[in-house]
DNA sequence: TAAATATCCGACTAAATTTGTCCGATGACT
DNA sequence: AGTCATCGGACAAATTTAGTCGGATATTTA
């Protein structure tokens, strides 16, 4: 269960324009050099973000993206559930209008997928672009 | 991100086993029937199971599949593991050996990856066949 | 106005994975 | 001998992954 490249590449795509919040728009090429991440494929994966809200883009010379929102409003699992679909091990942890398991002895498992989805939910859902790049700045300070 | 049937039918399989252990073989038949997994599919997974060393079978009239070790000795995460591949969102925290990003700027998404990665393997590797068994056991009590 | 920059949109593809199905061989019990 | 059940491998349709490419459109700059 490794993520697809979409999130990682997407999540490191997102941590740029975090970075860049506030100073006018970046283009994908830049952010595709900096993270290694294959230019035509990376603006597959940001019209996808575009889509969900969190990007915005600027046409034209000079353009390039934004984040629509700030670093601290945008949580890691906005990201991750705009890339990767549901970050749940099963589609009825995921979503309340699934259908569940109608086994006359219960589902076994579900008890299992409820305590996986929420300490994956508690860490996603709490960590924002801001913490990324705190993070970041304190481990470069540490060197 | 939703976990394939691989995790989720052989989850319940082995749920089936635990429940099983000690009462001898039960055919692969009876499991998919009460887990609701077809019989043929249910076939591969369980020789996924065998060959990891999780399960083992007896062949013949009578015969099927029981729990290489007790219940309380299995957890849900080498069960995952051997049907999902490693329960983690990137290589580069699943395997030690794994390579690592090597930006100039340091990986900047390790550090999400290695927290998502310690709160799931918190719940599975801690989490046993008989854990699950007990959870079942009292929910159908407070019927 | 022309050129350069950069997003936007859709088509296309190879490879891998998923989710099975099917069949014949083998082994064990009655 | 007949039945039960695992074992092994082949096959395949559908989906996902991980891109690549080309052309259209919008904006700035020279
Ligand atoms: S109810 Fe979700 S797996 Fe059974
Ligand atoms: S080191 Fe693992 S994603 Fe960068």
């Amino acid at each position: 269960m490794i993520l697809s490249t979409k999130g990682r590449y997407g999540l490191k795509a997102m941590f740029e324009l975090g970075l860049q919040y506030g100073n006018g728009p970046i283009p994908l090429k830049i952010i595709a050099e900096r993270q290694n991440i294959p230019e035509n494929y990376l603006e597959q994966l940001i019209a996808i973000l575009r889509k969900a809200g969190l990007v915005k883009s600027v046409r034209g010379a000079q353009g390039g993206y934004l984040m629509q929102r700030s670093p601290e409003e945008v949580t890691v699992g906005q990201v991750l559930l705009a890339l990767e679909g549901p970050m749940a091990p099963a589609e009825c942890v995921a979503d309340p209008e699934a259908p569940k398991c109608k086994l006359a002895s219960g589902c076994v498992t579900r008890g299992v997928w409820e305590k996986i989805n929420n300490s994956i939910h508690n860490v996603i859902d709490t960590m924002t672009l801001q913490n990324m790049i705190e993070d970041q700045v304190s481990s470069i300070e540490k060197e």
